[in-house]
DNA sequence: TCTGGGGTCCTAGGACCC
DNA sequence: TCTGGGGTCCTAGGACCC
């Protein structure tokens, strides 16, 4: 069986390379051509590597303390994240791509996919290197360009400019020669538990899984895996997703610093994370309907038992005012607390999200809503102007000794972000 | 007391993504 | 000593209904 794409469609996916990396470069020129990793919250793991901490052997995902012999063999230079600052340079980049086509779907914080189907062939690979050369320009910000006939294979072509001097990448001949030499693991939509079932089946690359019998892919696996292997066909079936399309659920969890024992700070972690996620949807304009609550004690440690609990709480009305619930989060916790644990992270997940505007009327609090809307209005209001946090709820704690560690944060202010000195690259 | 088939809706958990 | 956080979608199975 053969399968040609005879597709005009194209769509590039630009990717930032070593995104949080590339942040903290910017601001520090001495770094430029050190080894240089980003840990994620807690300096738990290794979340973004250079190109030199890669070589040296640092894996994606790591656990931090499992690297430092290598880090202090090889100089790397260690940095904690710093969400503000790669959102900031994130919006500056999603800015520019913006310029390049108004189709365009912003599918992470350091990725985008954006139709380029009324750009000519063959041009394209010129408008590729516009956009990394801009991109770069403006925001300092190195990325690589892939572009192909569908998502899935313009990820390949991504993949592959990754490695390439230029940059771009346009997957449009001889794609079954590269098909050929990409790994099964390396596709998109194929992971861990995908790719032990194609390998098992003697499918090992790209080319192997685009070839293979549709009646086969949709008994083996499901709706998503026959996208894919459609995909590899350059027939596109996963669309752009141009509108900003607003979140079902909004999750804001943590591990702590070091492990919690008593339900007092477990309270005052869950009062923090439901007050972020409650002003967090508020921005959004969105209400929540049910609200789940969950501990967990460390699933590494094995010298401890492990406890992992979850409740979810049902409001009898809509609502993304803090006190309610704050409230309704701390009874579930109270519920699923059970005490002689060391418990290692606790988070709360707003579900059943609507727009606000969806009213939802209660013959009971029709006054009171406005009162808290005011309210909620003047808080959001002050912890902006403020700093997060600066109007908070005395549940929430002050002294917070459950808080995340982060001995190797660059400290740059994303509030004076503008005043920073300019880096011409 | 026994019997059937078909439909919808919801939820928990799994798999995947960055 | 130290193992992140925030999402989406799909499916199987249960509850419920006629």
């Amino acid at each position: 069986m053969s399968f040609t794409n005879n597709s005009k469609n194209k769509v590039a996916l630009i990717d930032c390379n070593s995104f949080y990396v590339s942040c903290e470069r910017l601001f520090n020129p001495k770094i430029q051509s050190m080894p240089v990793v980003v840990l994620s919250n807690n300096d738990g793991c290794v979340i973004s590597r250079s190109t030199e901490a890669k070589k040296i052997g640092i894996k994606m995902g790591e656990p931090y303390f499992k690297v430092k012999e290598l880090v202090k063999k090889n100089n790397v230079q260690i940095f904690s994240s710093n969400y503000a600052l790669y959102g900031d340079l994130s919006r500056r980049v999603m800015k520019v791509l913006k310029g390049f086509s108004d189709k365009i779907e912003i599918y992470s914080i350091d990725e985008a996919f954006i139709d380029l189907t009324h750009i000519k062939d063959s041009q394209i690979e010129e408008y590729g290197k516009k956009i990394r050369e801009r991109v770069l320009k403006w925001t300092g910000i190195p990325t690589s360009v892939g572009i192909s006939s569908t998502k899935t294979l313009s990820k390949v072509a991504n993949h592959i400019a990754k490695k390439d001097k230029t940059g771009v990448m346009y997957l449009k001949k001889n794609i079954d020669s590269v098909l050929k030499n990409f790994d099964i693991a390396d596709i998109w939509g194929v992971g861990k538990q995908l790719s032990k079932l194609y390998k098992k089946n003697g499918i090992n690359n790209a080319l192997e899984l685009k070839n293979i019998s549709n009646t086969w892919v949709k008994k083996s696996t499901n709706v998503l895996g026959a996208k894919t292997v459609m995909e590899l066909r350059g027939i596109p079936c996963i669309d752009l997703e141009t509108e900003d399309t607003k979140r079902k659920s909004c999750c804001v969890s943590r591990s702590f610093g070091k492990k919690v024992e008593s339900l007092e700070k477990l309270r005052e972690s869950i009062t923090t994370h439901c007050l972020n996620a409650a002003e967090k949807i508020r921005i959004d304009k969105q209400t929540t309907r049910a609200i789940t609550v969950f501990i967990r004690t460390s699933p590494f440690d094995r010298n401890r038992k492990y406890y992992s609990n979850s409740i979810t709480i049902e409001l009898p009305v809509s609502s993304n005012n803090s006190f309610e619930l704050v409230k309704t989060a701390i009874k579930g916790l109270e519920k699923i607390y059970k005490y002689g644990y060391f418990y290692q992270k606790a988070g709360i997940i707003l579900s059943k999200l609507k727009e606000s505007s969806e009213k939802e009327f209660n013959l009971l609090t029709p006054i009171l809503e406005n009162k808290s809307k005011t309210l909620m209005k003047a808080i959001d209001f002050t912890n902006a102007k403020y700093g997060r946090n600066a109007i908070s709820i005395a549940q929430a704690g002050i002294k917070n000794d459950w808080k995340m560690r982060r001995e190797h944060s660059s400290r740059i202010d994303t509030a004076s972000f503008d005043l920073l000195p300019k880096i011409n690259v």
